[in-house]
DNA sequence: AAGATAGATTGCATAATGCAAGCTAAATTC
DNA sequence: GAATTTAGCTTGCATTATGCAATCTATCTT
């Protein structure tokens, strides 16, 4: 990603604008969006069904309480999650992904898949089949 | 990625060995694998057709010398790509897809796809359609 | 009222990236 | 055959991102 983002008001006015891009392809899109190493993550996690930044955390990856909340605001601010408040319990916060979030899913998949065919010790997950 | 890579010789050793898995989770392992803002576009270049450090080089994202250099040996090193020496020009390498390489080409299609699809402003390398 | 919980933010050390410059071996030009 | 150019790097250093521990605020539970 291309922003500080440890510097929120930065962050705020940056990411309400045009991103910078850096060509007009769509891998280098993507990347801008979703390159890097905990993003995708989070995607996956929502993907398989979390929905809390508490089970965000509990990932077996163990991302940073810092990084989660950058990621989900950035997602957020991209239209690929939205949070909605727990209507039971104010402190609580719903995750899910929006359309444009689980347009992800096939791609997601095919990654995995790749990953499966060609990484030692890597094995799918069993909800992940679920919802082609 | 997981190391320092502006040390060579930490590079070597620890590329040598097995990765430190984040997780066994296949989105992880190929996060750990190619997660980062250039190594994809590397990929990306040599199925377009590109073959040498001059021509990644000339890609209009821009990747630094340094950058491309260490990409291209994790590559490597990870037998994703392949080089072999130009017969004509002692200086000159060709870099190459390995099978395990070519194998991206789906995945790659799939984030290509969805960048199209969600990113403005993004639009396919007429080449990406060949050899599905 | 006191403590626990959810979802964060902050400060600081470490690591990765970006840029310019330099370097080496091979090829080309003069 | 000496000087220059080219290809593929490496190095040094500033900037940016990440990782970790500590802290904070609002809400909920006891």
């Amino acid at each position: 990603m291309i922003f500080n983002f440890q510097n929120a008001s930065y962050f705020f006015i940056k990411s309400s604008l045009q991103k910078n891009i850096r060509s007009r392809c769509p891998v280098a899109g993507v990347l801008d969006l979703l390159g890097d190493r905990w993003t995708l993550l989070v995607i996956r996690d929502l993907v398989l069904g979390k929905q809390r930044f508490d089970e965000f955390l509990a990932s077996p990856e163990g991302i940073a309480t810092n990084i989660l909340s950058q990621r989900l605001r950035w997602l957020t601010a991209h239209q690929i999650i939205e949070s909605t408040p727990d209507s039971n319990d104010g402190r609580k916060k719903h995750y899910s992904l929006t359309e444009k979030g689980e347009s992800l899913r096939p791609v997601l998949r095919s990654i995995a898949q790749w990953g499966i065919d060609h990484i030692e010790g890597t094995a799918i997950h069993p909800s992940f089949k679920k919802k082609s």
